[in-house]
RNA sequence: GGUGGGGUGGCCGAGUGGCUAAUGGCAGCAGACUGUAAAUCUGCCGGGCUUUGCUCUACGUAGGUUCGAAUCCUACCCCCACCA
């Protein structure tokens, strides 16, 4: 219970995360510190795939249901208060499984982002609808005037970022990435579910016929009718975006299902290329087409082994 | 049975004699990404190879015209619409 290291479980939607997590519990006296940006955003459990009730209680996750939609949320907010949350659960001596899909946020608690000087809120908000309207190639080009140093990488909400610390800071995002360095807060010890491609294109089938099976129309629905903003951040996740468009009407109520199959699917390609080439140090990959039981066995054994 | 329209790469869909392995789009694959990341972008995308090039097979099927055809002609098969 000494050990300083940090247990990490990543993988993309539907691999069985969670699932991993619950059969962990028989060898670990865990709390999972969930690394999602969608299940951050209360309500839409169905919709963004949140454990269950009944799971939850038998295991406590953290950092799901913190905010409301439409609240904005970022991978720096996450880092700060994740880390918060992994000493409070060290300090009940709980050990504490960071359990992701959401790759920068992982980054954000891993390796820490550059310390983000106080931005101009008023500022801020008008800079980004005015970044808005431009396209993608004035965005690079002002982003490379801006910031001499700007690695041409990225899509043009990265540019958008490059201008707006530019802008707003006097100083190139660059430079604050070089002179603001962060450390991460947790010394990582790092397990990556994957699956072969087919059985994960049948589990992501599976739950999202299984998502609206289980209500996430009418989900939406009441979200909506809560007052939550149809386009703001919290309802442009995979499943409720598609439900805003059947229930606008702008999207065949049976066409659906294949929508969010196929989001999904792309998402879920976007996690594994994430995950195979942006995370450093050792990385433990399992197939996890294996049992849950199976595998939390293997993981635990393995903890053991590198313990020392 | 008649008349008209149509059959193009995994799908949709342009193309109507050479510049076409065939515009686009979708799906798929690979990749980038330090504060919106379930986001935002990039590349590849008929097969094979010694892959900035070469080669084979391709536009319903079979023939034909032509130096040259997905594009023109003939026959046949199939689909759709309307008429009987």
């Amino acid at each position: 219970m000494a050990d300083a290291r940090t247990p990490i479980l990543i993988g993309p939607t539907a691999v069985g995360k969670t699932a991993v997590a619950l059969a962990l519990t028989a060898h670990w006296p865990i709390e999972v510190i969930s690394a999602d940006s969608r299940q951050v955003y209360r309500g839409l459990d169905i919709a963004t795939a949140k454990p269950a009730p009944r799971e939850r209680q038998r295991l406590t996750h953290h950092m799901i249901d913190r905010i409301a939609p439409g609240e904005r949320f970022s991978a720096g907010r996450f880092a700060l208060e994740a880390a918060d949350t992994i000493n409070d659960v060290r300090a009940r001596g709980k050990l504490p499984l960071v359990v992701g899909g959401t790759g920068l946020y992982v980054k954000a608690l891993v390796e820490g982002l550059f310390h983000e000087p106080p931005l101009d809120r008023p500022r801020r908000e008008q800079l980004a609808l005015f970044t808005a309207t431009l396209d993608h190639p004035t965005l690079v080009r002002w982003a490379s005037r801006l910031d001499r140093a700007y690695a041409l990488a990225g899509g043009r909400q990265r540019a958008a970022r490059a201008i707006e610390i530019a802008l707003l800071t006097g100083r190139s995002l660059s430079w604050w990435q070089r002179s603001a360095e962060a450390q991460g807060v947790v010394e990582p010890w790092t397990v990556r579910l994957t699956v072969p491609r087919p059985v994960l294109h049948q589990r992501i089938r599976i739950r999202a016929e299984e998502m609206v099976r289980r209500g996430l129309l009418q989900e939406v629905a009441a979200a909506l009718a809560d007052g939550a903003p149809p386009e703001g951040p919290g309802m442009d996740g995979i499943g409720v975006r598609e439900a805003v468009a059947v229930l606008l009407g702008r999207l065949p109520k049976d066409q659906m299902v294949e929508a969010i199959v196929i989001a999904t699917r792309q998402y879920a390609k976007r996690q594994e290329t994430w995950f195979r080439h942006q995370i450093r140090g050792d990385v433990l990959t399992l197939d996890a087409t294996r049992p849950p039981e199976e595998l939390a066995a293997t993981i635990a054994a393995a903890w053991e082994q590198t313990s020392k």
